[in-house]
DNA sequence: AGCACCGATGACAGCGCTGTCATTCTTATA
DNA sequence: TATAAGAATGACAGCGCTGTCATCGGTGCT
C-alpha cells in the first residue's frame, strides 16, 4: 500500500539514461536530445516522478519559495496582493510563504533572520518596507529582494503606487465639484502613504490658492473607528466642511456611518471620498468615491521582478511607479 | 564580505562535540547533558547557526511547512483564517504555505499533488475541503490533513461550525421579534454551509409551525453583487418580507444598498441579518446583526490538531464542533 | 572488585538531487 | 577520409543534516 515515492533514479533507470540527464531535462537545461528528453518524460510520467524539492534545495542551495513580508490591516488589501504575487509565482514554479508582523515588534529582525534561509527572496510590503534595521539586515546578508513603497532604499529594486498624485486628483475632483471646505483624515502616522496622501491634499489646495486650514485636518489610524472619530469632530464643529476626503477606505466608511448617525445626506450635505478602492467601497451606502491602487498589479510587477533578480535576468537598477486612478461613485457631489 | 553561511560542523568544532550532538540540542532530543547542552548553544549563537531546513528536511523527510488549500471569495474571512493558523505554526516552529485554488479548477488534483512534497501536511477549509477527489488523493497518498467542514470524510480529523444551529438562532430571533415574513438569501449551490444554513432557516419555521415559502427564498452566490439582485425581488415583490436573512455579510450588505436604494428604512421596515461577522458588518450603516462565526479559533484548533498529527500526538479520531454566536446589532428589530 | 545497566556521545552512511568535469558521440570542415 | 569542435551524456562528489548503531563512562548492585 505504501508505496515508496520514485526518486531521480527511478526514472533515469526506466529510461535508461544516467541520473544526471533526467536532472537536465527537469531543469530545462539545454544540449539534451529531443528523443532522449520524450524518453525521460515518459518514464516520469508512468512512475509519477515528482523531485524532490528538499534535495533539489539542498543540492542547489535554492529553495523556489519567495517570502513575503508585510503588516497590514486591511484584509483585502493582503489578499489581493497574495493573489498577484502567487500568479507570478505559479508561472515560475515557486511557492509563497506568507509572513504577516508587525512592525513594530522588536522581534522582528530575528525572526525574519530565521526566515532567510527558507526562502530565495522576499517581496517586502508597505510599511515593512521602510522600516530601516529590516532593510540593512536584507542588505548584509545579500537576500535579494523587491520593496514595495513610496521611497527608495540603497539599490533595493522598488515600486512605488503614485500616492501623492492620486490624492491630490481627488482633492482637485472635490474642488472642481465646488467644494472649498474639505476635511481631510490623515493614515496611520507610522506608514509613509499617509504623509504622501496628506501632502498631495495639501498640493492640490495650493495650486489654487486655497489656504490650508488645520482644523479640517484630523489624524486616523486607518481603521473604520478612527475614520467614525475623526468624522464626528469635523461633522460637529461650528463650521463643517462639505466634503471629507479619507484616506482609506475603512475610514471613509467610519465617515459615511458617523454622517448616517448625525442625519446628514449623502452626498446631498456632505461628500465623501476614500481612498484604496477596496470592496468594501464598491458596497457601501452609498458606494463610496475612491482611490484605485492597481494592487493586484503592483504584486505581480513585484513578484516577477524578484524572479528576474533571482534567476539573474535584471540587469541595473529597478524602480517603478504605477499610476492610482480616481474612482467615481455616488458619495460625491456638488456641495449645497 | 560574503562570509558562507556557518553549519552544524562549525558549531560542532566550536563547541568540541560532535555533529551528531549539536543536532539533538537543536531537535530537543534528551540523553544530553545539560553542560555539554549550554556549550552547543553558546557556540551556536556566537556562529549565528541557523539548521539548514532543506538539508533537515531531506534526511529527516520533514518539512516543517503546512500547506493551506482554500477557495475563499471574501477576504476577511482568509486574512483571519491565515492568522489563526499562523499563530499555531509559529509556536511550533513551522511555516505556512498557502494555496487558494479553484474548487471547480480541473488542475486542482495536480497542483496539490505537486505540492504534497513540499509540505507535511494540509489544513483545508472548505469548500475545498468537500471535493471528493481531493480527499481521495490525500487519502490514498496517505497526507496528513485537517478538514474544515460540515461533514467528515473517513476517518480524517475534521472541525465544524454549528451553521444550522446558528441560523436556526438567528431565524428564531427574528420570529422572536415579531416577524413572520422572513426572506431568505441562499449562499453559493457549491457550498456546503450553503444548504446548512437553509436548513436551519427551515427547521426554526418548522418548530413553530410556519410554512416554508419558497416565493421568500432567493438563491445567491455569497457575494455583494448577487444578495444585491436577490433583495430586490424580494423588496419589489407584491408581499414583502419584513426581514431579510443573508446567508453571509456580503450580500446582507448588498441587501442593505438595494434597500436604501428604493428608499426602505432599516430596521424600521425591514431588518436584515447576515452571517460571519466580517469587519464589513460592523462597518456598515447600521451595523449588522450577525453571526459570528469562531474563525480565528477554527484555524487554531485545525492547525493544533495537524501538529498533534505529525508529531503522532493524536490518538484516534478527531472530531470537534465550534459553536458560532448571534451578535445583535443595529439592524435588525421589531416590525412595524 | 566485578558486573550489568543505562545515560551520554560519536562515527558514519545516506537522504535525492545538482555541479563539475570527464567521456563519448555527432557533425561540419578541410 | 581524417580531424577538430561541439553537442550529448555519464560518473561521482558533495550539499548539511538525521537515523542507526557502536562506543564510552559512570552508577548501583552483589
Amino acid at each position: 500500500m505504501i508505496t515508496r515515492r520514485s526518486t531521480i533514479t527511478d526514472v533515469a533507470r526506466l529510461a535508461g539514461v544516467s541520473i544526471k540527464t533526467v536532472s537536465r531535462v527537469f531543469n530545462q537545461e539545454p544540449n539534451v536530445r529531443q528523443s532522449t528528453r520524450d524518453k525521460v518524460i515518459a518514464a516520469a510520467e508512468t512512475l509519477k516522478y515528482r523531485p524532490n524539492q528538499s534535495a533539489r534545495q539542498l543540492a542547489s542551495n535554492l529553495t523556489f519559495v519567495i517570502g513575503m513580508l508585510y503588516d497590514n490591516p486591511n484584509s483585502d488589501y493582503v489578499t489581493e496582493v497574495q493573489y498577484g504575487a502567487l500568479q507570478v509565482c505559479r508561472e515560475n514554479g515557486y511557492d509563497l510563504l506568507i509572513h504577516p508582523c508587525h512592525a513594530d515588534s522588536p522581534g522582528l529582525i530575528d525572526d525574519v533572520s530565521g526566515l532567510q534561509h527558507r526562502v530565495d527572496g522576499f517581496i517586502v510590503l508597505q510599511p515593512v518596507s521602510d522600516i530601516l534595521p529590516l532593510n540593512q539586515l536584507l542588505l548584509e546578508n545579500n537576500i535579494p529582494c523587491v520593496r514595495v513603497s513610496q521611497r527608495p532604499f540603497i539599490q533595493f529594486p522598488w515600486i512605488s503606487v503614485g500616492d501623492m498624485a492620486a490624492a491630490e486628483q481627488m482633492t482637485e475632483y472635490l474642488l472642481n465639484l465646488g467644494h472649498r471646505r474639505i476635511g481631510f483624515i490623515v493614515g496611520h502616522p507610522e506608514h509613509g502613504s499617509s504623509h504622501d496622501r496628506l501632502a498631495g491634499y495639501r498640493r492640490a489646495l495650493e495650486r489654487r490658492d486655497i489656504a490650508f486650514d488645520e482644523d479640517l485636518v484630523e489624524q486616523g489610524m486607518f481603521d473604520y473607528e478612527s475614520g467614525y472619530t475623526c468624522a464626528r469632530n469635523l461633522l460637529l464643529s461650528a463650521e463643517r466642511p462639505t466634503a471629507i476626503f479619507a484616506s482609506n477606505d475603512p475610514m471613509a466608511m467610519g465617515v459615511l456611518s458617523a454622517a448616517h448617525e448625525v442625519g446628514i445626506e449623502i452626498p446631498g450635505q456632505l461628500s465623501v471620498a476614500g481612498f484604496d478602492d477596496s470592496p468594501l467601497a464598491r458596497h457601501a451606502w452609498p458606494p463610496l468615491t475612491t482611490v484605485r491602487q492597481p494592487i493586484t498589479e503592483v504584486a505581480r510587477l513585484a513578484t516577477d521582478v524578484l524572479m528576474q533578480k533571482l534567476q539573474g535576468r535584471l540587469k541595473g537598477d529597478f524602480d517603478h511607479r504605477l499610476e492610482a486612478e480616481l474612482v467615481r461613485r455616488a458619495s460625491t457631489g456638488r456641495p449645497n
